[in-house]
DNA sequence: GTCTATACAGTGATAGAC
DNA sequence: GTCTATCACTGTATAGAC
């Protein structure tokens, strides 16, 4: 536990992650995110403008963070299905490790807390899943077609495990269902 | 617009589900309802208990007319196959025609502020499109393995379709997206 | 940079007349 | 059943000492 060597911030940071994905946005008082990470009212106000700024440093961190392995999961696997695959792994993997984390950034209500954001499905980690589909329409192993439809129903099924899992419906370990969703969702897909 | 009909039950719920959808639970005051609905603060606590009275009262009415809907689709239909055909045909319509309400149903958080209520893919009508799939495959037109993995390839593609469209993603009308994305989800679980 | 104390707005909910 | 007026309180954000 290095919780100590953090910085406040970052001990902010963990701390709202914490409550938001717990009991939500709406449901965490500052007060509260005051008591779970130990730092004064003073001390977020003096880092963030305002409860929806700790909000938005939060979510981009966690969009940067994601986007950093989509990067990584492009550079090490060779073509478009083994990377789709991938990412596919490292999503459920996410969401069995920190369920939390995967709960804030995809079934939020973003929003509804931060008015000005783009949507997430229009963010970089998403775009990127577009682009590996599309990618491999070029590589011919996934049928030809519009790659907006094609990505929701590659990531679709998937990405419903995930909150199915996430919403405590599952009745084994997340991860014992990839095999089996992989394999349907590519067929939706595949040539 | 028979809205002078309504009865005051019915006006508070129209409202609610309209700013609720529009703008989410907390961001909704009951003042805002009020206001929405030409009904007045004490009439609003006379039909329901508190604010969230409204919104479970809002959301069951919702869940049934979509149960009544889907068994209508059940019995007008021959066949496992036709039958989820309809369902995703149901609703990408109801996304079209009545976004509000789709967006209220499926992307809501709604145990943040319903803390009693279990989870919505734990709802009948999630479980009727289950047991869809069950019977698709004692007919033998869906491949055998978990009908909850199968139902959620199924459905989960149509259903980030939606989310797109509910995003405002989709550059054509939700209805042209239909037939590409029933014979890609298809796929994925056919024989 | 961090803290405590506090101002102030807006919320959910009630009281009580009609 | 419906209304208006009002309360008590919570939650955000600021002020200002250290």
């Amino acid at each position: 536990m290095s919780e100590t060597k953090l910085t406040t911030r970052e001990r902010i940071l963990a701390a709202a992650l914490e409550l938001f994905s717990e009991r939500g946005y709406f449901n965490t008082a500052v007060p509260d995110i005051v008591k779970a990470s130990g730092v004064s009212t003073g001390s977020i106000y003096h880092h963030f403008k305002d409860k929806e700024g700790v909000a938005r440093a939060l979510f981009s961190d966690l969009l940067a963070q994601m986007d950093d392995k989509l990067a990584h999961i492009d550079a090490n696997n060779e073509g478009a299905e083994a990377q789709c695959r991938a990412v596919v792994a490292l999503l459920f993997q996410m969401a069995s490790e920190q369920p939390r984390v995967m709960a804030f950034m995809l079934s939020a209500r973003h929003r509804e807390f931060m008015p000005n954001e783009p949507p997430i499905c229009s963010s970089r980690p998403f775009n990127k899943m577009r682009e590996l589909v599309a990618s491999g329409i070029e590589e011919g192993v996934v049928r030809s077609g519009d790659p907006m439809v094609l990505s929701a129903m590659l990531f679709g099924g998937p990405l419903r495990m995930i909150s199915l899992h996430l919403d405590g419906i599952l009745e084994r370990p997340l991860a014992e269902y990839l095999d089996e969703s992989w394999q349907s969702a590519w067929r939706a897909v595949a040539v």
